[in-house]
DNA sequence: TCCGATCTATTTTTT
DNA sequence: ATAGATCGGA
């Protein structure tokens, strides 16, 4: 029965077979992690443990998907379809829509993604009358993101001196306001933010003994994946359900730990020794995956981390080529010579265009790559980037279809209301967001009784109002009547949406009609498929709000090509858990990769290495490095240095560099000469490298107005203003004979002379 | 209220 | 560069 185990090497079978009590497999790079996952799953459900009794979690779609597949592959459909696995977030989710009634949610509670719940935040600052500059809802959302993640709820974070006095000394001693009016707001919208369903999800288990113990008598195997990337929020719910069995399998690695940004702590691998003093330890440290030169040349480069666990990653396998290296003068040029190089291997060796990924650090990256690719007439797919479900005229039908299943969503209210427009203009939702606050109820008992809260619109809106509200009623009694794909298609065109792209007659307006269109197909695959495309036992009908729980969720876009023959760019984050033949990491520059934000401190920096490490480790034969020596940025041109971490590279690892550097390209780049008039305002950007090699720049964090300054270009100024913090921190100076400028200090180099 | 012009933040990574 | 937000005039 278990011959599969064959497959697997000592190590990887010991951990697999050990089922009792907890246990931990810290695996390196390549060392079948995944497999093992998959093979413990397929491994309990032989020894006859029920697949209703096994939760296995990770954090991406995609690793859940590809975990599924595989299981189903070994153990077969019926059995491997009831098994829960999925990210923490969708199983969370899945909990709070069954048991979040016991903390006062409904079960067709919506789900904001970052963009709603920074929209929402951008509002109330706004109502607070705060300055958006001082609070950014980018900084803010992080800042109650990152509370949320480690269990801080409003009241706590108001009474935390630590939290207080780091928002005061930030001069934002008002975030806990925002906060407090951001929970309440979201309650009364009956919606969750990604964090909530963490949080939530926590305070559900912490608090209804009973709803936990269902639970955790269900899940008597929990199976974690990526245990370096829990946030302490993960830990705290995972320790609860496992607290009975105390049968849980956590995986990780912990030089893989990229999510710190987002609250993940990898502090949790050791504490998982305190929690189960007896737990057994597995180690993966053979890797099938990548050659010789690949296994050293990236063990080398974590070494230089200080914070690590001790492992040694080998492979029996060949030592393979060496490291490749593309010095390009340009990104576009970079582009070119990455295409040129894919061009070439692929000629050389009769590879398909899957055997290629182009990994980046930022999703910005891709566009000079992909315009190389296109010219080489090589066939590409971005993975991730702005996904589909972000797109305007698809968060623009989305709401309707939010709206309609949770009345109560104001986001989704705010933005549908008057689009396409219905004569309910910004002043008239204003009047009505304010009367809401005012009798503390939903922005939908206020449209839907504007007389009685003697909001002051006049007839005309009221009955506009009126209108608005019968029609979404309609829509809901449309979802009653007809399958998701027909009432879905219904609600796009009595909306009117459809009809305005349509008439908008551009080729943004064709594109926007053609993205609404998949959308209704995908809708529509969604509705036949019924019960096919739901995990668990939660038998799917195929309804639209069914639909719309799974959308919440989903980032990537994959519609299905996957096993297309493209090449894959992606970022490196969006690469974990792949591999592929060929690797290129491009924009190796400093600034870039390592990012600008994270060069200051020695844990950011560590992250960046260990992002580094993922990226090399995810190639089986040959990793190409690249860096060009300037790039547009901003759309600015900026020079740039090489990173550090090519640097970091066993030189003997390394191929020769291809191109040597133009000796003659120390011109200065074009840096837009101040024009007068009014768009002399924009020379602030100009200036993000120094181009003069030996002006001697001063640590600007505490630069303040009056002071005396020198620039490299426009020479000795005085300083009339700062403000902004961090990397936001701006500065006008008003430099001797050229004028007024706004400098972002990040970028410009100011030396202080008095 | 609507429309076009201008301003502005965005670029770290994901659920 | 570029999209979205904001502003100002019709």
């Amino acid at each position: 029965m278990s011959d599969f185990l064959k497959e697997l090497n000592t190590e990887q079978n010991n951990a697999v077979v050990h089922c009792d009590g907890p246990m931990m497999v810290i695996a390196g790079a390549g060392s079948g992690k995944t497999r093992v996952l998959t093979f413990k799953i397929a491994y309990l459900l032989r020894q006859g443990v029920d697949p209703f009794n096994i939760l296995a979690l990770t954090f991406t779609n995609k690793a859940a998907r590809e975990m599924k597949e595989r299981v189903i592959r070994l153990i077969g459909d019926t059995e491997g379809r009831n098994v829960w696995m999925g990210t923490f977030h969708s199983i969370f989710a899945k909990i709070l829509r069954i048991d979040g009634h016991h903390l006062g949610y409904p079960s067709n509670f919506t789900i904001y993604d970052s963009d709603d719940s920074k929209r929402l935040i951008r509002q109330i600052i706004n109502e607070k009358k705060l300055d958006p500059k001082l609070y950014s809802p980018s900084f803010v959302a992080h800042r109650i993101s990152m509370a949320k993640s480690s269990l801080i709820n409003a009241e706590d974070y108001a009474n935390n001196p630590e939290i207080i006095s780091a928002d005061e000394s930030a001069r934002k001693p008002l975030i806990k306001d925002i906060y407090s009016s951001y929970t309440a707001r979201l309650k009364r919208a009956d919606a969750m933010d990604f964090d909530d369903l963490l949080f939530n999800t926590y305070i559900l288990f912490r608090d209804f003994a009973d709803v936990l113990y269902k639970y955790q008598l269900k899940f008597r195997h929990i199976l974690v994946d990526e245990y370096q990337d829990t946030n302490h929020a993960q830990y705290l719910i995972i320790q609860k359900l496992a607290a009975n069995t105390e049968n849980i399998c956590v995986v990780g690695d912990d030089a893989q730990s990229i999510y710190g940004f987002r609250g993940a702590n990898i502090a949790n691998i050791l504490n998982f020794k305190h929690d189960y003093p007896d737990f057994k330890l597995f180690k993966l440290e053979q890797n099938y995956r990548s050659t010789k030169n690949i296994v050293e040349a990236a063990n080398h480069v974590i070494a230089i981390n200080k914070d690590q666990i001790h492992k040694t990653v080998w492979t029996e396998n060949d030592s393979g080529n060496k490291i490749g290296f593309i010095k390009a003068t340009s990104d576009n040029e970079e582009g070119q010579l990455v295409a040129n190089a894919i061009f070439e291997q692929k000629m050389n060796h009769q590879l398909p265009n899957s055997a290629f990924a182009i990994l980046y650090r930022t999703n910005a990256q891709s566009r000079s790559i992909e315009e190389a690719l296109r010219k080489r007439n090589i066939p590409y797919r971005i993975y991730g980037g702005l996904s589909f479900y972000q797109r305007k005229e698809i968060k623009d039908l989305l709401g309707y279809f939010r709206l309609t299943i949770n009345h109560n969503d104001e986001d989704a209210l705010q933005r549908i209301i008057n689009f396409p427009a219905r004569g309910i203009g910004k002043t008239s939702i204003e009047k009505m967001v304010v009367a809401a606050d005012e009798h503390d109820v939903n922005l939908w008992d206020i449209i839907t009784h504007l007389e009685k809260y003697k909001v002051g619109v006049n007839s005309g809106i009221i009955k506009k109002a009126g209108d608005f509200s019968t029609m979404i009623k309609s829509f809901r009694a449309e979802l009653k009547k007809k399958d998701a794909y027909e009432a879905a298609k219904h609600i796009a065109v009595s909306s009117g949406l459809l009809k305005l792209y349509r008439e908008e007659d551009t080729p943004e307006g064709i594109s926007r009609v053609e993205n609404i269109e998949e959308l209704l197909n995908a809708i529509k695959e969604f509705a036949e498929a019924g019960a096919e495309s739901n995990e668990g036992d939660m038998a799917s009908q195929g309804t639209l709000e069914e639909f719309m729980q799974d959308v919440a969720l989903l980032t990537d876009a994959d519609n299905e090509d996957e096993d297309k023959d493209k090449v894959a760019l992606m970022t490196i984050h969006a690469a974990k858990g792949l591999e592929f033949p060929h690797v290129f990491i491009v924009g190796l520059e400093e600034n870039l990769f390592p990012s600008i934000q994270s060069i200051s401190t020695r844990t950011d920096l560590e992250e960046e290495r260990r992002l580094f490490y993922v990226a090399l480790t995810r190639a089986m034969e040959k990793v190409t490095l690249s860096h060009a020596e300037s790039r547009y940025r901003w759309g600015q041109f900026t020079i740039t240095e090489p990173s550090r971490f090519l640097e970091e590279i066993d030189e003997k690892l390394l191929e020769r560099p291809k191109k040597v550097s133009m000796p003659g390209f120390s011109t200065s780049p074009k840096t837009s000469i101040p024009k007068p008039g009014p768009g002399f305002k924009s020379v602030n950007k100009t200036i993000s490298k120094s181009v003069e090699m030996n002006f001697d720049a001063s640590d600007t964090s505490a630069l303040q107005s009056g002071m005396q300054v020198e620039h490299p270009n426009f020479g000795l100024g005085k300083v009339m203003a700062v403000e902004g913090n961090g990397a936001n921190m701006k500065a006008t100076v008003y430099f001797n004979g050229v004028g007024k400028k706004n400098l972002l200090l990040r970028f410009a180099k100011l030396k202080i002379i008095t």
